[in-house]
DNA sequence: GGATCTGTTTGACATTTATCAAGTTTGCTG
DNA sequence: CAGCAAACTTGATAAATGTCAAACAGATCC
């Protein structure tokens, strides 16, 4: 990959600190490539030979176990993903397919390791970016256990509008199915688990969420921001 | 806390491989104490002013949300607890109560941030830690999203057996109810999980377990090393 | 524009899990 | 050792969630 191919990964909290050369040094080995839609980027076993970067469309991350399948998490530009198992060296825990269309940058995880050793600014990055993971990871499982699944959806809803700059009316940014797999149902219980909301100030449409009434909503999703705050 | 209080905690990977005087740093800061059982150390929500190194004793991680409450994790000597939350100068997102007598080192969160600052090879040993934190939060969330309770329950023993030099009778080292909850389900819900178990070769009399059919239990657990092996 | 495909919704039903209310056991304490 | 409290178990029942099948809707493709 050439310098200045996709100037935008250099802005990530991740590389934004870290000594010019060694940025320069990463790139150098990275490849960027285009990924058509449903295209498995890794599976879940491998060795973490390169660290992703999104830079456009989506992907989601996904894990298996005797034919039954999850979503764990979507990645959206711009951000990282396997960075846990590139830095250890260990086999990826979670597959990776794109969802549509996308751009990424695949770093090999030996340059990166390589550049953890002796940049320390970059290694203090990675603690940042490990330390929101983890973080994230928490907050995912106290929601699984300690809420419903029409608690878990009203509390997705509410996140996602909080994200949307508070907006009464914005698009589910993902298919209903990965939806209920993220969530941790199935299609089915969350049709009607959206069909359930709707006294409660939810209508949503196809792709299109409106919020109709927000105090009630609240009141029943009863978010924390030690669960939905993703930013803490 | 004097030099050769706790001379143990030096041989954590966490601490090992940093200069010794930033581990002197350290430790001029920080306190060791003894607490009764049931103390609640930390609350979720809280500033975290200390991380927290279980020197014996049993600790218990926990969230609750909406008078719901969950185990979410125990930590055993000797290990530490909420790094995250003392390198990010973060919010606790779980509590701790010690289950049994214990004793603790607590060091000044302050402390640790300015030798992370300072010391690159204690700040890639913070990456090493909470990787494997990261890691195991995955793998927590896919043993509740894939598989059933009593498929959680089956693997949680094989795993103890593993970690017990793969000896075909242990003692659980946890009462059950908060097995139960650190499984994701009721106390009753273990008791007849264990029931049901009985005929896949697994049996539990009070805290003591027999595994008299580990190929039975085997082909029922499915175990799968990136969701069990806690040491990948 | 109709055929086809995939994703979504709905209904009927099954299974899993939780709740509630007794009992029973265990372990501690005076 | 009796008495008590806490943990555990059991049974009956309810609620939550999953499964299966079919209908439906929206996109895509000749």
């Amino acid at each position: 990959m050439r310098d200045n191919d996709v100037p935008e990964i250099r802005s990530l909290p991740l590389f934004q600190e870290m000594e010019d050369q060694n940025f320069e040094a990463l790139i150098r080995g990275a490849y960027v490539q285009t990924f058509p839609p449903q295209v498995e980027l890794i599976t879940e076993g491998d060795p973490a030979d390169f660290l992703h970067v999104v830079i456009s469309g989506s992907v989601e991350l996904f894990a298996a176990w005797n034919r039954r399948q999850t979503t764990m998490a979507t990645v959206r530009p711009i951000s990282t993903f396997i960075l846990a198992a590139t830095i250890k060296d260990a086999p990826y825990l979670m597959s990776a397919r794109t969802m549509e269309k996308s751009r990424l940058v695949l770093i090999p995880s030996m340059d990166v390791r390589d550049v953890f050793e002796t940049d320390s600014r970059f290694a203090r990055a990675v603690v940042s970016e490990l330390a929101q993971c983890y973080r994230s990871v928490v907050k995912n499982t106290k929601d699984l256990k300690l809420r419903s699944s029409i608690e878990r959806l009203a509390n997705y809803i509410l996140r996602i509008h909080t994200t949307h700059d508070r907006a009464m009316q914005f698009d589910l940014n993902l298919e209903k199915r990965r939806l209920a797999s993220f969530l941790g149902m199935t299609s089915e219980n969350l049709s009607r688990a959206i069909k359930s909301l709707r006294p409660y100030g939810v209508e949503i449409d196809g792709q299109r969420v409106t919020i109709t009434d927000l105090a009630d909503l609240e009141q029943l999703a009863k978010p924390s921001p030690l669960i939905d705050d993703y930013s803490i």
